[in-house]
DNA sequence: GACCTAAATGATAATTATTTTCAAATGGAC
DNA sequence: GTCCATTTGAAAATAATTATCATTTAGGTC
């Protein structure tokens, strides 16, 4: 009956406990680009005796439903999202760990132009900005918050 | 005296065989974008007899010392490419491996808009395009002509 | 050129992120 | 409830890369 059952069901997945608990855990707003490691680590904070080879193996039946994106961001783990945005990139601080979500209609057109005029078809592209907070005690006030 | 030597000697390290011998390969033009992994099998067949710890050693002295660029391509190891160079970008094709260069100043300035306006100081970034070579046949022969 | 020492190397072990294996557990169709 | 294909957990395997450490070497000094 919860809508996210039947997200399992419309992937072909059998509506199994590892998978509706990751599934909750990516569905918080607290946890968007996550990591496996640290949904396992969720998991077992909220006592469920998941494995980490399981939260792997869902995670990677998710992205092939496209129910999340993948994204490797610099020098680290996966990190994964829900799927239900529309397409955007990002731009992380790497003091601070913080992600901003952008859109940006003329650099996505070009990607397409660029591509095109190299006679390539685009089918995907990934774009990260790395920088660093201007406001150094908002960075690392966000930093402390964040582990 | 040869050029490469005093690069070596700019960047405060030593001159010895393997920096020489990994600084020729990724000199060659046909070996851009090239992974560890490649290189030390390029010295072997040349009867370098260097060990691959060595290779990766020696890459990460290149990278610290501006000397190589590093890029994550989407599902494997890391490549390398002297940083000689103007910036650019990569557009990959994800059936026969072709690498293509671009710079693009719009989508430059763009990004560090994008960076400016969330309160970050952009301090680099990864843009990486991948699709599928609209002509097959140039594809295929690329494909099999690179391994 | 021989000598010296800090730096560099090679072999191997260690690490990290992730996948595979396989016996045991379980979801869901009947 | 029964049954079986699917899923899971634990542990081993893999892949890329880094760390360790005994041995070698580059390059300054005499
Ligand atoms: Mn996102
Ligand atoms: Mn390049
Ligand atoms: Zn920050
Ligand atoms: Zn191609």
């Amino acid at each position: 009956m919860p809508e996210r059952n039947e997200e399992l069901k419309r992937a072909g997945l059998k509506v199994t406990l590892p998978r509706v608990k990751v599934l909750d855990i990516l569905q918080d707003p607290n946890n968007q680009h996550i990591s496996a490691e640290d949904i396992y680590k969720l998991l077992l904070e909220q006592h469920d005796e998941i494995g980490l080879a399981t939260v792997y193996r869902v995670l990677n039946q998710f992205d092939d439903a496209g129910i999340v994106t993948r994204h490797h961001f610099e020098g680290g783990k996966s990190v994964f999202e829900l799927t239900h945005k529309d397409h955007h990139d990002h731009l992380v601080c790497l003091k601070c760990g913080k992600v901003v979500e952008f859109e940006d209609d003329v650099i996505e057109s070009r990607q397409v132009d660029i591509a095109t005029r190299n006679n390539i078809k685009l089918t995907n592209h990934s774009l990260y900005l790395y920088g660093e907070c201007v406001d150094e005690i908002e960075c690392e006030t966000y930093r402390l918050e964040h582990l």
